[in-house]
DNA sequence: TTCCTTAAGGTTTTT
DNA sequence: CCTTAAGGAA
């Protein structure tokens, strides 16, 4: 019982909640998931069964985390209780229940790309101009729909948001919708977010269901719940509708995934759907130093819509944020390896205590390279994921369509891969006898003979009987000898294995990894079900390969401030403070989206146990293009007496060689803060500058810079090594210059 | 039907 | 810069 003592009183009140709905409240490095994972030790201390404990997260990364967490704790109680993110969680359920909504268990879950894909097909189908109705906007329609929980033929059916659409130009999204929905039924296939409105629907419209699951899940928890959707607030409102034990955990501070329906009304609709709510209030930040936590208020006081909170802490100040400048992409990630590896060497740290933190996940390549030259090691999470690479989205289309071949995307995909002379209008054909005897694309295949004529028909029936050999594998093997079986017999494995490039090597090694994981997953004594179609269910939410056999696991992490929440690192880099980049120039149209990008950068900042550093750079490549860049308005946030301008690592071309702490105007409307704390118009010197001796120079004598023009000096610094002296230049404020780089003109005198 | 060349367009963030 | 779609030739 000795680890509730490891908490402070708030903490310890909070995890020793038992019954009854409660609210934690919990500031950044307020050590919510410790409150969560004792919490789940304490219930079951208390006689309540792992297996009545359900707890949600939102994505792998935080399930993951809170998982080892609750093992450390709770040892291997912890492998019964259900843990996941909301997606994983309620597609095992929906596997189980599938009949109940008309889907067979096989069904197949479509990503954002399949879904992509599909909707492409049906705007090209329906004579829809694609530039109009692109696939990606269209998507995002269709997904905020689902995620408020309304179908396709609501969608049709109101006034409001067909007027919306007609407003948009976009007249036709509902239809399309509704042909989208149709052909995923069809198909045997659900969405992302279909995973969440079936669960609904499935709950809504079969009492005997929900009562199972209600009386299996007595005791619920959601953590990050600032980041719930109403269609995920639902779902747990429904399950705990008979019990009433559910604690959420939530910061309104880093509500950051509006974009994907997040919304901080469940709150507040929380406290009104119970009364009797009890709410925890954790303001006291463990993880940081004071500088960060008062550098983190700073920013997120600018924002308008937030709930009040004080977060404070008892750590040591620490020390300052350190801005860095450099001149490109490429110099940043430059600064970013050196001024690790420094770190490195200064403070004896591993490369775990870095990770580096961006906006976009296409920034991680120069900063890749620039780790490589420094031959530091480094880990990317997130970005392309092992699962939408080529060859891998390939096999998994061959063991998909195996399993259910009513799956349309899957089908097209692997028809003529590799390559075996049915081309497009083949497929044509098939799709139109298809549609005309109302039949699946694979009941056409096997009739292929009764409306194809020629060389197609030996090739189709050829597949015909692949597909159906691989179908019995799946039947009579686990999901690891059959995989292999389809890998090498559909001649996959070959292809790649002849193409002795340098990417199909890798592309190899990609399709061995996956058969390795599943190998894994077969061999894994947890793994109870160890066929084909409980495999594919299990990963078509992840992101990853899970691969952390590496004994050098030492590393440095690169992602994205998204896939950060959560985590904690001594030393934080967040690149690419930069206007339009962060915040991105998508989210400036409106306050609500700019102060989601400022939660966004509150998070970032609040990842940082001692130390944090900000970088930006003055031009950039994008889309090839080397473009100029302003320093990111979210600097001028920070109250700057927390900032600190690099000395060691200014660029060589400055004139300089040490950098002043540099004034961010605090405006944060259009003008970008660097632009007023430098003007452009440099000083140009007079006729007859020559640099004086400055062994003589004092305060308060008037001087000249080449590129500063006129100042006054009001400090002098003889401590260390080399001599500075402080001016304050007329045009470009305060600077600190090492006399012996700095040349300087004395005009006069003391007074 | 396939393969090659060219054009175009795309970067938020996650499940 | 990258990848993917489209168009044209073999």
């Amino acid at each position: 019982m000795n680890y509730l003592d490891e908490l402070n009183p708030s903490q310890r009140e909070a995890a020793e909640h038992i019954d009854g709905p409660a609210m934690i409240i919990a500031g950044a490095g307020s050590g919510k998931t410790r409150v969560l994972t004792y919490r789940i030790a304490h219930l079951i201390d208390n006689g309540v069964e792992p297996f009545n404990i359900m707890a949600l997260t939102f994505t792998n990364k935080a399930s993951k985390e809170m998982r080892s967490r609750i093992e450390k704790i709770a040892g291997s109680d912890a492998k019964n209780i259900w843990m996941g993110t909301f997606h994983s969680v309620f597609a095992r359920i929906l596997r189980s229940e599938a009949d109940r909504i008309g889907y067979t268990s096989n069904f197949t879950i479509y990503d954002s790309e399949d879904s992509k894909t599909l909707l492409r097909q049906i705007i090209k189908e329906q004579y829809l101009d694609d530039k109009v109705y692109k696939p990606n906007l269209v998507l995002g329609r269709i997904s905020g729909a689902k995620n408020r929980l309304i179908s396709a033929n609501e969608y049709l059916n109101s006034p409001t948001i067909q007027a919306d659409d007609a407003a948009g130009m976009r007249p036709e999204i509902g239809r399309i919708y509704k042909i989208y929905q149709d052909r995923c039924f069809k198909a045997g296939a659900m969405d992302f977010d279909d995973l969440l409105f079936n669960t609904n629907r499935l709950f809504k419209d079969h009492t005997d269901v929900l009562n199972k699951y209600q009386d299996k899940f007595r005791y619920i928890m959601v953590d990050e719940f600032q980041d719930t959707n109403l269609s995920q607030y639902y779902i747990t409102r429904r399950l705990a509708a008979r019990n009433r034990n559910i604690v959420v955990v939530g910061d309104d501070a880093q509500s950051i995934y509006a974009f994907r329906g997040a919304d901080i009304q469940n709150i507040l609709n929380f406290e009104k759907d119970y009364s009797e709510l009890k709410v925890f209030k954790l303001e006291q930040n463990y993880r940081s130093t004071q500088t960060i936590v008062e550098a983190a208020n700073s920013v997120i006081q600018k924002n308008k819509a937030q709930l009040q909170k004080n977060v404070w802490t008892s750590n040591e100040s620490g020390s300052m944020i350190e801005v860095l400048k450099a001149n490109s992409d490429n110099e940043e990630g430059t600064l970013v390896a050196t001024s690790i590896f420094e770190e490195k060497m200064n403070n004896k740290l591993r490369n775990n205590d870095f990770a580096i933190l961006y906006r976009t996940n296409s920034q991680s390549r120069s900063i890749e390279e620039a780790l490589r030259r420094r031959n530091i090691k480094y880990k990317v999470v997130g970005g392309l994921s092992f699962y939408q690479r080529k060859e891998i989205k390939d096999l998994v289309a061959y063991l998909r369509f195996v399993v259910n071949t009513s799956e349309e995307q899957s089908f097209r995909r692997i028809i003529n891969l590799p390559k075996r002379g049915i081309g497009d209008s083949t497929i044509a054909k098939i799709i139109v006898f298809a549609e005309e005897q109302g039949i699946t694309l694979w009941e056409a295949v096997e009739h292929c003979d009764k409306y194809l004529a020629g060389r197609a028909i030996p090739a189709l029936n050829d597949f015909y009987a692949l597909i159906k050999s691989f179908q019995i594998a799946v039947q009579q093997k686990d999901a690891y000898e059959a995989a292999l079986e389809i890998a090498k017999n559909s001649g996959l494995l070959k292809e790649l294995y002849e193409d002795k490039t340098v990417e199909g090597l890798s592309r190899y090694e990609n399709v061995q990894g996956l058969l390795n994981g599943i190998k894994e997953y077969v061999d894994n004594p947890e793994t109870t079900d160890k066929n084909m179609g409980s495999f594919l269910q299990e990963i078509s939410l992840l992101t990853d390969l899970e691969n952390e056999k590496d004994d050098d696991n030492d590393f440095v992490t690169l992602m994205t401030i998204h896939s950060s929440k959560g985590l904690e690192f001594k030393n934080v880099y967040m690149v690419g403070m930069e206007e339009e980049l962060f915040p991105s120039q998508m989210m400036l149209s409106s306050r609500a989206d700019l102060e989601e990008e400022r939660r966004l950068f509150y998070v970032a900042i609040t990842r940082a146990e001692k130390k944090l550093t900000l970088s930006f750079a003055t031009t950039r490549y994008r889309f090839g293009q080397l473009k100029n860049c302003e320093p990111s308005r979210f600097l001028g946030d920070i109250d700057q007496r927390f900032l600190t301008m690099s000395k060691k690592i200014t660029p060589a071309s400055e004139p300089t060689n040490a950098q002043p702490p540099v004034r961010y105007s605090k405006v944060a409307t259009k003008s970008p803060v660097m632009a007023k704390a430098k003007p452009k118009n440099n000083h140009v010197p007079s006729a007859d500058f020559k640099p004086s001796d400055t062994a003589n120079l004092a305060q308060n004598m008037k001087v000249e810079h080449p590129k500063f023009g006129y100042g006054l000096v009001t400090a002098m610094d003889i401590s260390g090594t080399d001599r500075k002296a402080t001016v304050n230049f007329e045009n470009f404020g305060e600077k600190t210059l090492i006399l012996s780089f700095a040349k300087l003109r004395i005009l006069t005198t003391t007074e």
